[in-house]
DNA sequence: TCGCTGTGCAA
DNA sequence: TATTGCACAGCGA
């Protein structure tokens, strides 16, 4: 006969540190060691006098189920977990996975219900399974060979098989204890039920009539308080029933072999006993094993878990072949996720990792910003549904030693280190002064790779490739706002499973972009572009950029006082005071009360339009011009002279984070502060461009861009001869651009001219139409087509490639940099105009734009390459697209300024040559 | 406090 | 009805 047991993880371990609350077993180190004892307690008897031939334990995730969903106050009255017993629920995994007793675990679902699943199908596989548990709703799943096997609190067991069911609950059937449960409530889950009615009324009702449903049917037929109160709470009883129903269908396979009873891990056991001072245990179980400490056994095996992790494997593919999964469930079963707390088990995993070829890894921190960031602890996971936590301190020092059992191993260049977001957790461990070195797989990049237009989170890429949702960082940390806790305020048991998960997926996520990867063509690009260019990112960002702070003091200061003047004028010329930067209360003021226009524009919420090209209209009006000054002022004032200072570190510098997976086309992004967007075109704005100074007086300012890198790029795609040769005679391109579309030689150029061609260029880049010319040059829409004509008939093939781009386009439904970047245009053949049209802009504009992004990339690699090998003093610290920012040391100058200019303009080599401009000074407005 | 809107800075 | 971004102030839920 084969016998399972099935045991309530959660709920015994609830028991048993409740059992002993008067009298808590502690031991030396002060832990509570309560629970464990008791589980272990019973789990030994179990086997020893049931003699089980299958067995498993459950355990509830803190992730919210799907009765939260149906019934958001679900188990809302619950305390919070005493702290005791937080820390036993690790140890008991532990204890469990030490015994080689398979964990049943699914997020989304409670433990009743993947054990109540488990032991239907059991029970139609020829199994007697007894349900180990003090909870009572388990008696619903109860049948002729499904036991609820009860640890009473007497001490004894009280062991319920159908019949035992219907005398203990006087029912009729045993499905009627979830009607039972439905009327009644339950206090503990904080179910409401019917409220007035306990068991005894509930009894009497379902033997007349069955069940909830049919109560409220013949509600008609009671009397008094109680009909009223059944009519009244008809609802909340079906929800109730609902939510005491054990669900029967969850996605858990059923495997025999998986389920087998095993012979425990007696090393680990010994180990873990010793730890807890289960001294007495010990020697019951393990007569002759002395406590002393035991050290692991080298080599042999390829994982941790020895032979454990297979039997996992094989039941979570048959899991995917057999149920269908819904996306918001876990389908894991047996994970394993150990905490690695102790020297041993340092080395112990260090041993193992080493012997991979590759492992993900994932830090938690204290803060989002890398360079601040503290970390609490690192997971490892070199094996699906395996990894390792190993928490630590905060203290820096101790922390140290205990990452230096991992040095050698993130030093170690055979193997491939994996993650999600790599550039941080590579700065985190940084901080402690581990420099991690490739080769590195970052998964989110990967996908920017595969999709560089959709979000690259890990939870999304979870959910899309491994149908599963892990949980949320918001489960441990709450919600965001300023009651949002700190992960450094969290215990390690809290964060460890969070942690250990994040590695698992990280890792299962690689083996499904690699793939991804090879079949978009996209390797090359991914390891020898975005991975080293990462590296370089990390170390610009770290080095961060001087600013003169008394400067933007002093600059302050003006900019207030004119701003002050300003106001004042305003007011006086609008007769009354308003907020000036609320688009509302100033459109309501130039439009309503002042009426500058008849029919004024307005946006699509239905306010006035006050932009500055609405208002560059107006300038007749003499508040116009003193609003637009206003705003010109106010920004500069808010988004830079104000707000740049603040964002400078304990070293003095700003330290910019340069986002690799934002821009679709492949171009970089850079946030707090963004250093991409610091003014330059208006005199005011210089100002801003002056504190950004080179690090000391041995420094200087070094600014490098690449001349007309988008046009020149479409000149080779288009192999336009005209431009080419344009470009390699070193002539102005827009000079060059003008005298061909408007029939004159290139001396008799005006600066209007130059002026309309230049914009045609530029236009030409974006996919401009006749429109957005006339727009831009504010001249009339003919003059526009006239302007676009001239230029395709004089530019052929930049008309031709245009076709071509957008032809293959719809093909292929994407399209592709010089250096195989794609991005997808799954819009071009969409029968809706504005939406195809965007789409075709985007189809002239990526290839190009993200042509130069490629380029750029690949000569910032060269150049840190270079600089590396050279043993330079001056850093690279910024960059802008199309420029490269230097902290040039004096006596490096002119090397840096020949050999910058090189690597930057043979970066990569086209049919148009790629020409640099280099500057120098003091700051960053001379530099160029 | 969050998210949206309007605005404006850069390549 | 021109490409790609980020950040600010105001404002309302």
């Amino acid at each position: 006969m084969k016998k399972l047991f099935l045991l309530d993880g959660m709920a015994l371990i609830f028991r048993a540190h409740f059992a002993l609350i008067r009298n808590p077993r502690i031991n030396s180190k002060g832990v509570n060691t309560s629970a464990p004892m008791g589980f272990v307690n019973s789990l030994l008897e179990i086997l020893k006098k049931q003699e089980p031939t299958h067995i498993a334990v459950s355990f509830d995730l803190p992730a919210p189920t799907f009765r939260h969903e149906m019934y958001k106050e679900y188990k809302a009255n619950r305390q919070e977990t005493p702290e005791d017993i937080s820390i036993a629920i690790p140890i008991v995994k532990q204890i469990v996975d030490a015994f080689n007793i398979p964990r049943l675990e699914l997020a989304g679902f409670e433990a009743d219900d993947v054990i109540g699943t488990i032991a239907k199908k059991a029970s139609g596989a020829g199994f007697q399974t007894y349900m180990m548990t003090p909870d009572k709703d388990y008696a619903q799943l109860v049948d002729e060979n499904t036991f609820l096997y009860r640890p009473s609190t007497k001490g004894g067991i009280e062991v319920l098989g159908p019949k035992e069911v219907l005398e203990k609950f006087d029912l009729d059937r045993v499905d009627q204890v979830i009607d039972l449960l439905g009327l009644q409530g339950d206090a503990v889950d904080n179910i409401p039920g019917v409220p007035g009615v306990g068991p005894k009324t509930a009894c009497k009702l379902l033997k007349e009539y069955s069940t909830v449903e049919g109560i409220i049917e013949n509600v008609d037929q009671l009397k008094g308080k109680l009909k009223e109160r059944v009519s009244e709470n008809r609802d909340q009883a079906i929800l109730s029933k609902e939510l005491a129903t054990i669900k029967l269908d969850v996605p858990v396979a059923f495997n025999e072999d998986q389920l087998l009873l095993k012979e425990p891990n007696k090393e680990e056991l010994v180990k873990i006993f010793n730890d807890l001072e289960f001294k007495t245990l010990l020697k019951r179980v393990f007569p002759g094993e002395a406590p002393k400490k035991v050290a692991p056994k080298p080599g042999e095996q390829t994982s941790l878990f020895g032979g454990a992790a297979p039997a996992a494997k094989a039941v979570q593919e048959e899991v995917v072949e057999e149920i269908e999964i819904p996306i918001d469930t876990i389908n894991s079963v047996a994970k394993n996720y150990r905490l690695i707390d102790s020297e041993e088990r340092y080395q112990e995993l260090v041993e193992y990792l080493s012997k991979q070829s590759e492992f993900a890894f994932d830090t938690e921190t204290t803060s989002l910003d890398s360079l601040l960031a503290e970390a609490v602890g690192v997971s490892f996971s070199a094996k699906k549904d395996e990894a390792y936590y190993v928490p630590l301190t905060l203290d820096k020092e101790k922390d140290q030693k205990i990452l230096a059992h991992f040095k050698d191993l993130f030093l170690n260049e055979k193997i491939l280190k994996i993650g999600q977001n790599l550039k941080y957790d590579i700065q985190v461990l940084d901080n402690l002064g581990i420099a991690v070195k490739g080769p590195f797989f970052d998964t989110m990049l990967a996908h920017y790779l595969i999709e560089p237009d959709k979000r690259h989170g890990m939870d999304t890429l979870s959910e899309h490739y491994l149908n599963y949702k892990p949980v949320s960082i918001e489960t441990i940390l709450g919600k965001k706002g300023k009651k949002q806790k700190n992960m450094r305020d969290i215990p390690f048991t809290e964060v460890y499973e969070y942690a250990c998960e994040d590695a698992d997926v990280t890792l299962q996520l690689k083996y499904a972009l690699e793939s991804q990867l090879k079949e978009k063509d996209a390797e090359s690009l991914f390891y020898d572009l975005e991975m080293p260019v990462m590296e370089t990112l990390r170390v610009m960002e770290k080095e961060g950029v001087n600013l003169d702070v008394p400067s933007l003091e002093t600059y302050s200061v003006t900019l207030a006082d004119e701003i002050v003047q300003l106001e004042k004028d305003i007011y006086d010329l609008a007769g009354e005071e308003f907020t000036i930067s609320s688009p509302k209360q100033l459109g309501i003021v130039l439009f309503e009360k002042m009426k500058l226009v008849d029919k004024p524009k307005k946006t699509k919420t239905g306010q006035y339009a006050t932009g500055e090209e609405i208002l560059q209209g107006l300038r007749q009006h003499d508040i116009v011009g003193k609003i637009l000054d206003f705003r010109q002022l106010n920004k500069l004032k808010s988004t830079y002279v104000d707000a740049l200072p603040k964002l400078i570190k304990e070293d003095g510098r700003v330290h910019t984070t340069y986002n690799q997976a934002v821009a679709a086309t492949g171009r970089l992004s850079s946030t707090d502060p963004n250093l991409q967007n610091i003014p330059i075109r208006s005199s005011r704005g210089k100002e801003i461009r002056k504190a950004f100074v080179a690090r000391d007086e041995d420094h200087v300012f070094m600014a490098v861009d690449y001349s007309q890198v988008e046009l020149r790029i479409m000149a080779a795609f288009s192999n336009d001869q005209e431009m080419i040769n344009a470009f390699k005679a070193k002539k102005d391109i827009h000079t060059a651009t003008a005298a061909k579309v408007f029939k004159v030689a290139e001396q008799e150029v005006d600066s209007d001219m130059r002026r309309k061609a230049k914009t045609a260029n530029f236009g030409i880049i974006y996919g401009v139409s006749a429109f957005g010319l006339s727009q831009q040059l504010d001249i009339p829409r003919s003059e526009a087509k006239q302007l676009i004509d001239a230029y395709f008939e004089e530019f052929p093939s930049v008309k031709k490639y245009m076709d071509d781009v957008i032809n293959k386009a719809r093909e292929d439904e994407f399209v592709t940099t010089l250096m195989g970047r794609r991005r997808y245009l799954r819009d071009i053949n969409s029968r809706n105009f504005t939406v195809r049209g965007m789409a075709e802009r985007n189809a002239i504009n990526a290839p190009i734009q993200g042509t130069a992004a490629d380029i750029i990339k690949k000569a910032m690699i060269d150049i840190q390459q270079w600089m590396n090998t050279q043993n330079l003093q001056s850093k690279m610290i910024m960059q802008v697209h199309d420029e490269l920012i230097f902290d040039v040391h004096k006596d490096e100058l002119e090397l840096m300024k020949s050999k910058v200019k090189e690597l930057m303009e043979n970066a990569y080599e086209m049919k148009v040559p790629l020409e640099v401009e280099v500057g120098e000074g003091t700051n960053w407005l001379q530099a160029h």
